[in-house]
RNA sequence: GUCCCCAUCGUCUAGAGGCCUAGGACACCUCCCUUUCACGGAGGCGACCGGGGUUCGAAUCCCCGUGGGGACGCCA
């Protein structure tokens, strides 16, 4: 049988991190196995999904790399087959009408709550043999029960956790259609992984609990039960749960903040997952790699440092060109123009090897195209009264020679020893100087790169 | 409250009864490299939640605690 998986998010909100690691594990089974992966969209709450988060979804995706073999799926475009699988339900027996209104519904919880007892329906519209059921209210819409088997358990082996078994005592009749006759959650998903043909779901560990119900539901259709994989949850770098309010940053945020997705990709892999001990891999290697049982259980927590880790180094490894790209968007957005004078590309393959995040990248090379300024401190610090004789002398033996950073180099060389200084007493001047910091790489490698006549426009500046 | 799940360095993890004096990675510390800051290289610090079993032998299996988390919607 050929492996189908499936990543099912609720439109209402961005993709998340936690989301994107589930799409990323389905993904990456269905391509392990040379399966299929669809993207359904579960948009059956009318009241919080948004085209918008949608759309973003859509783009988290896009930029993770995670490309779906089929879909889109959207389950409100699904109502007709929905309505069908409920119709018959109702004519089999194992779906029913309740006319419980929702003030009665909340009484009765309250009250099972303050017995310590797990709330839930109590079945009072389930029909049984030989039961009387209530009479039916005029005013009240009725809702569409599942009849839940009340006897026995559901087991299942979770790819993840091993052996779950909960009893059927543990479950109620849940609604499976509103009382205006859209299907909730736990039907869709039920009738979707049937039609779709999942052979694998693998999903967020709080979805445990609907495990047994939606099992139930797929016996009374007649399906095949697909195997199950909960994965536990992210939590924020603090160790707190991840919420919206609380560190749960979408996909996209992480490209705005200076990531590559590359990165992004890796560590998510291996937060929860791992490979002996292997921790740099990109995605094909990932694929061929993945699988469910090396899988941990426990919940991961998040961290930033790490993440920074594997920027850093796919800073260094990606295409030169498409580094290239990505830069000149974080500078134009800073209302910098990369010009042709310095080439990027050559100020690209001096910086990257030390960044380890795109934006601070853009940030620290944007000297080369628009003025920079340095502090007071860093001035007074290095550009002491006594170096400017050298300098003055540096700047006239820079205007008559081949610019090239062995050349420019041979010639600071020149100075110190004149001077009978020690190079950084001259490097660190030239530095404030022509970057406006007190960091750079090889002060010669700067210098040869941002071209001689604006180096020595800019040491000028600081000599008159 | 009820049900379910989880538990190895600060963090991510390796670990399928002897390979474990518990391995790797991030972070941290030291040193080296050096033209500043980084990068890189070499070292270092640092963990099996507790208690009982089972076994010749347990981080690994079982039980009980403890701690954490999740679920209990006409949300998904």
């Amino acid at each position: 049988m050929t492996v189908r998986t499936r990543f099912a998010p609720s439109p209402t909100g961005f993709l998340h991190i936690g989301g994107a690691r589930t799409a990323l594990f389905s993904w990456a089974y269905a391509k392990k196995h040379g399966g299929k992966f669809i993207l359904r969209i579960e948009d059956t709450d009318v009241e919080r999904s948004t085209p918008a988060a949608v759309q973003a979804i859509l783009d988290g995706m896009a930029w993770l790399g995670l490309d779906y073999d089929e879909g889109p799926f959207y389950q409100m475009q699904r109502m007709d087959t929905y309505k069908k699988v409920l119709q018959s339900m109702l004519e089999n027996g194992t779906a029913y009408h309740c006319y419980c209104s929702k003030e009665e519904l909340e009484a009765l919880r309250e009250s099972q709550m303050q017995q310590g007892l797990k709330p839930r329906y109590d079945g009072r519209w389930r029909p049984e043999a030989g039961k009387a059921l209530p009479q039916v209210p005029p005013d009240i819409q009725a809702v569409i029960r599942f009849k839940n088997p009340q006897t026995g358990s559901v087991v299942w082996d979770d790819l993840v956790k091993g052996r779950i078994e909960i009893s059927n005592t543990e479950l109620d009749d849940l609604i499976i259609a509103r009382a205006d006759g859209t299907p909730t959650y736990n039907f869709c998903v039920v009738v979707d992984d049937f039609e779709m043909g999942i052979t694998q779901v693998i999903r967020g560990d709080d979805h445990v609990n609907n495990t047994p119900r939606q099992i139930n539901m797929l016996m009374a259709l007649g399906a095949t039960i697909p195997q199950y994989a909960h994965l536990s949850m992210i939590l924020g770098d603090d160790g707190q749960k991840l919420s919206k309010r609380h560190g749960a940053v979408s996909v996209m945020q992480y490209h705005a903040d200076g990531y590559l997705p590359e990165a992004v990709l890796n560590y998510l892999a291996r937060l929860g997952w791992s490979h002996g001990d292997a921790e740099i891999f990109n995605r094909q290697q990932f694929c061929a790699w993945f699988d469910l049982d090396h899988i941990t259980p426990s919940a991961a927590q998040f961290n930033s440092e790490k993440l920074n880790w594997l920027n850093a180094h796919y800073i260094k490894e990606i295409d030169i060109n498409l580094l290239a790209s990505d830069i000149t968007e974080r500078l134009q957005a800073n209302k910098i123009a990369p010009s042709a004078a310095p080439c990027l590309n050559n100020i690209l393959a001096l910086y990257r090897e030390r960044a380890n995040n795109l934006n601070q990248l853009a940030k620290d090379i944007a000297y080369f195209y628009v003025l920079p300024t340095a502090s007071a401190e860093d001035v007074g610090k290095h550009i002491t009264p006594e170096i400017i004789p050298a300098m003055q002398t540096l700047s006239e033996k820079l205007t008559s020679i081949d610019w090239t950073a062995e050349a420019i180099h041979r010639e600071i060389n020149a100075v110190v020893t004149q001077y009978a200084l020690k190079f950084p007493k001259v490097a660190m001047p030239l530095r404030v100087m022509l970057t406006g910091t007190a960091q750079s790489p090889s002060i010669d490698q700067v210098m040869a790169l941002l071209g001689q006549k604006e180096t020595l426009t800019r040491i000028q500046s600081h000599l008159a």
